[in-house]
RNA sequence: CGGGGAGUAGCGCAGCCCGGUAGCGCAUCUGCUUUGGGAGCAGAGGGUCGCAGGUUCGAAUCCUGUCUCCCCGACCA
């Protein structure tokens, strides 16, 4: 057994933190922008987010929705409408209060106090009350119900502490918006958002998730219900990866959303509300991220498999890359996981070596090696990202096979790269969640203790409200946790409440959380 | 937004206390050697020291302001 030389030089068990930030440096997903909170995505990290728009959107519209495109400048009026929504978005707003520039007569540039805008505009932290104003104006009849719409866009909040991907000031998401005639229907496509973010995330990302009720205290600000996807990242900690919101009629009120029913009298429609963001990214990063890089799951990798020629700037390279570009379109006519495999030759002048350990750190689930050798003999070598290492004697795992077996197996093997990846995170979240943990105390020992990843903790409650909810939030503040969800499919509760010590009605669970 | 830390070559860092015109490792480029798994040797290129003022004959170094990043807290669909 020897020495490992890892790809990357800070392990996730020395500091996680740290470990995240050199994901995204080597592995090339983005970079600082010199703006406050704002990241340059680059190609590796936006082709991650171009797969995850795919997968989703293919989802979105087998549902039935349709995307439109609502103006990212959002009249500040809109936003004095719903009394919650405003407590909740007022103070990270970004505000565009002029039009024009002049010189300052120092060489820059400022303000042109002549050309102030009557009213301001504030850039949009979420769109609810302007697709509102659309969706006054679209609906009239029980007829136009439901409107099934969803938007592709950037979304701004001056947030006070940024972390690329997992919070920016700037971020890329997808919002859905709808409206129907009755809460029934309404919580109804809330449920099924939620679903599908299930899906997705377990499905594509190889996330596994928890989908379940936010608490009263954590809800979306205008929600009536608001429900949640949440991962366990490799440090134990949470992340809300998804939401799905159920509006009432709250944004109905504000905005004048209402219908003619069948009986001639007016209506106000229950609307929902759901997105997911960039912020899937860094859930992808610390959940199949490893100490020589990320790990991308073959459904959203933009390469799923490379291939690298071994190049030695002599004339023989041609024939190399000859048998490479073979190689390229035998494994491109394969299909795995229901799409064409897409295959990347990596033609760029360099050493092997090099170029491999690029790619390893990026992550790309199949990576294969040619040499002249190879060639000579028809194979190729190929390493499996997921499996990196040879235990036995410390270096990369390559195995040779034929160029012809090798696409041929290709799919499977993408196929079984995507299913280890889930079953790895799954069985570290099973691992790490408590259960039978019926007081506070324990809560605290449980947390408290020199843990290297307490992981999530399940409670029993009797789901108080207001005060008694304010003053549970508190105990877990102290100890740095929230409550996470009221988990979908959880067990029925049993026993008596962690907070009250009334008999419990839902189980939840406590986390530390991103 | 409060407390702490940091910004010097693509990356990681030293130099700063005690002012004298910038250095190391990796990476890059060139040459030679090597050639089946993260090559060796030699040489070279690359930095207005985050930005703006100030002190000084002279500022990476001292002073003031400001921007950005990291950690802790507050806040956070």
């Amino acid at each position: 057994m020897s020495a490992i030389r890892h790809a990357l030089t800070t392990k996730r068990a020395d500091d996680f933190s740290a470990w995240y930030q050199e994901v995204i440096s080597a592995a090339d997903m983005a970079e600082e922008s010199g703006v406050r909170g704002c990241m340059v995505i680059k190609p590796w990290g936006y082709g991650i987010w171009e797969r995850i728009q795919r997968l989703m959107d293919d989802r979105i519209k087998a549902a039935g929705v349709q995307n439109c495109y609502f103006p990212i400048f959002i009249p500040l009026k809109n936003f004095e409408r719903e009394a919650s929504h405003v407590d909740g978005f007022a103070k990270e707003m970004a505000v565009v209060t002029h039009h024009r520039l002049i010189a300052d007569g120092k060489g820059g540039l400022i303000p042109d106090p002549e050309a102030k805008l009557e009213e301001p505009l504030v850039v949009r932290p979420t769109s609810e009350t302007i697709i509102g104003d659309a969706m006054a104006r679209w609906i009239q009849s029980w007829r136009d119900l439901p409107l099934l719409t969803n938007q592709w866009a950037n979304v701004v909040r001056w947030e006070m502490r940024t972390r690329m991907f997992l919070r920016t000031s700037e971020f890329l998401w997808q919002e859905g918006h709808t409206a129907h005639a009755t809460r029934e229907d309404a919580l109804e496509e809330t449920h099924r958002a939620l679903e599908m973010y299930r899906a997705c995330a377990e499905d594509d990302l190889a996330l596994p998730v928890i989908a379940g009720e936010k608490p009263e205290n954590e809800r979306f600000p205008g929600a009536v219900e608001t429900w949640s996807i949440e991962a366990m990242m490799q440090d134990g900690k949470a992340l809300q990866a998804g939401t799905s919101h159920y509006l009432g009629t709250n944004f109905a009120h504000a905005a004048g959303i209402q219908y003619q029913d069948k009986e001639g009298g007016q209506q106000f429609c229950h609307t929902t509300s759901w997105g997911v963001s960039t912020r899937l990214i860094g859930g992808v990063i610390m959940t199949h991220g490893d100490d020589d890089g990320l790990r991308v799951p073959p459904r959203i990798a933009p390469h799923q498999v490379v291939i690298i020629p071994m190049l030695r700037e002599t004339p023989e390279d041609e024939a190399l890359l000859d048998y490479c570009e073979d190689l390229r379109k035998l494994v491109a006519a394969q299909a795995a996981l229901g799409e064409p495999v897409r295959v990347l030759l990596d033609k760029k002048p360099g050493k092997a070596a090099a170029k491999r350990w690029d790619w390893v750190r990026k992550g790309a689930p199949l990576i294969v090696e040619v040499g002249p050798r190879d060639m000579a003999e028809g194979n190729v070598a190929v390493l499996r990202r997921d499996r990196l290492w040879n235990q036995d004697n410390g270096k990369p795992a390559f195995s040779f096979v034929s160029r012809e077996d090798f696409s041929a197996q290709a799919p499977a093997l993408l196929e079984a790269i995507q299913q280890a990846l889930y079953d790895e995170a799954r069985e570290r979240r099973d691992a790490n969640v408590t259960r039978g943990v019926t007081s506070m105390d324990q809560v605290a020992a449980h947390f408290a203790d020199n843990h290297a990843r307490p992981g999530w903790v399940e409670v029993q409650w009797s789901k108080p409200t207001s005060a008694a909810l304010e003053a549970a939030t508190e105990q877990l503040k102290a100890l740095k946790l929230t409550i996470r969800n009221v988990p979908r499919d959880a067990e029925p509760a049993d026993g008596t409440c962690i907070f009250t010590g009334a008999p419990a009605t839902e189980r939840i669970l406590v986390a530390r959380a991103y």
